[in-house]
DNA sequence: TAGTGGTCTAGACCACACG
DNA sequence: GTGTGGTCTAGACCACTAC
């Protein structure tokens, strides 16, 4: 098995009109030539700057808006984006969401777009370890709002007991805040972090170009002796979210290390 | 402050040829219709199948791309992508790295792109606590295969006296293989997960789109009494991998709780 | 050689923002 | 109304794949 040691320099740089100016204009951006928040020249002005076609400039400019540097405003222009990052603590998943919010300084808030029973998917079932077939569910979807801004579309599943008890509460605040305090004391959870591309619908719920990356923070939760509490799914603006954990490492199993070659 | 309880459908569904024609291919992907690794028919057909020109199909179709649907390869045509998908414990940072690719049935390689001695950045300093400035590390960039497929590029910064003793052994394993199999014992760490949209340097070496999805893996681990021994960053793609931890949840410190409005 | 996707052009029309 | 980005067209040429 043979590799090349660097990427085929084509692509980069290999004449193609829109690369060369995305990339110029990504060079300008990131020197701070153009500053966060900067107006670009319109697609017209660019197209004379770089004696290329209007189609061509935009394949460019969506180029930008691919990499995150740039967002587009129908009738106002072009401009460079803004950077903000708030950083969640996988130590405490989503319990501190709105704590973590307040922490960094922003205003968290939860938009509940429904809240509904339903019958539980097999996934959800095997999860919250409910019996039968047929089972029910408590399926809350909800919009995190950062100040204004939309930054995380959360899923939850609630096993009905939980739900139905809570059901006002659950839909005016955060998930774990909401469980903690009436006496739903969280003890463990299992998780895991992964990352998709926007499609259309969650483009529009969280104001963000079709294809930009959101995490996926996978919950599991239980309560008292590993009875499962909640499970579901925050999706979150990949632009604006981190999460971050401290952890001791275990020592390796050194029989399922792969020998250097 | 108001929220419509829904995005608008404006966008989804307003008209706009390219997007009603992704949605019926995506939907056609997602029911099965087209199945994964299997070839959509060609831009001209489908500008023939749906009375558009070719320029609206190739916008339908980069829309398909930018949410990892389809990929394209010039002068064979367009393929329903294939799903993979790694699991990677955060309790052992990196550490199975091999081990996770190998319980998982998948070759696990590594190609060292460089190996150097630089000077250290401000950052990479203060997190390996190196004391003056000018201090030196080492710096490696490595491509990490999955059987013959690139999945994730790992930037990684050691001290000059682990990068020094131990320079061959690192350029030809594992990071962490090496690290614990010449006797560094790793016991803690602080990590953290974000994820980015692909640069076109970064789009080359992983090969996919550009703007796909990054998750990456941010790390910093310590041997001894919290002495720094590597630190650096795993960017892979995120079709491809996922992060799992299982945590113990601390209680809430009530008071920075939010309280419902 | 034929078929495919990749690039680029010139131009039309629409929708939105702002003065 | 003017300027901006968003959509769409029709057509040309190139680069790669496969036969």
């Amino acid at each position: 098995m043979t590799f090349s040691m660097v990427p085929s320099s084509q692509g980069i740089d290999k004449q193609h009109l829109h690369i060369t100016i995305s990339e110029k204009l990504k060079q300008k951006i990131e020197t701070g030539e153009y500053e966060p928040g900067e107006r670009l020249p319109s697609e017209f002005d660019l197209g004379q700057v770089f004696g290329v076609s209007r189609t061509t400039i935009r394949k460019a400019i969506g180029n930008l808006i691919q990499q995150g540097l740039v967002t587009t405003q129908q009738g106002k222009g072009i401009f460079v984006t803004e950077q903000h990052k708030i950083s969640f603590s996988m130590a405490n998943p989503l319990m501190y969401f709105d704590s973590a919010l307040k922490q960094q300084g922003y205003v968290g808030q939860v938009q509940s777009l429904r809240f509904q029973r339903i019958k539980a998917t097999s996934d959800v079932s095997r999860k919250l370890q409910l019996p039968a077939k047929d089972t029910e569910v408590y399926w809350q979807e909800k919009i995190i709002y950062a100040d204004d801004s939309p930054i995380a579309l959360d899923v939850t599943y609630y096993p009905v007991a939980i739900g139905e008890s809570l059901a006002e509460k659950l839909q005016q605040g955060f998930t774990y805040s909401t469980l903690v305090k009436n006496g739903i004391h969280l003890n463990a959870a299992e998780v895991s972090l992964e990352s998709i591309p926007a499609s259309y619908e969650l483009s529009e719920y969280l104001a963000i170009p079709l294809g930009m990356p959101l995490l996926v923070f996978n919950y599991l939760v239980y309560h008292q002796q590993h009875q499962p509490a909640v499970c579901g799914k925050t999706l979150s603006r990949s632009d604006w979210t981190c999460y971050t954990a401290e952890i001791e490492v275990d020592q390796p199993d050194f029989s399922t290390l792969v020998d250097p070659l």
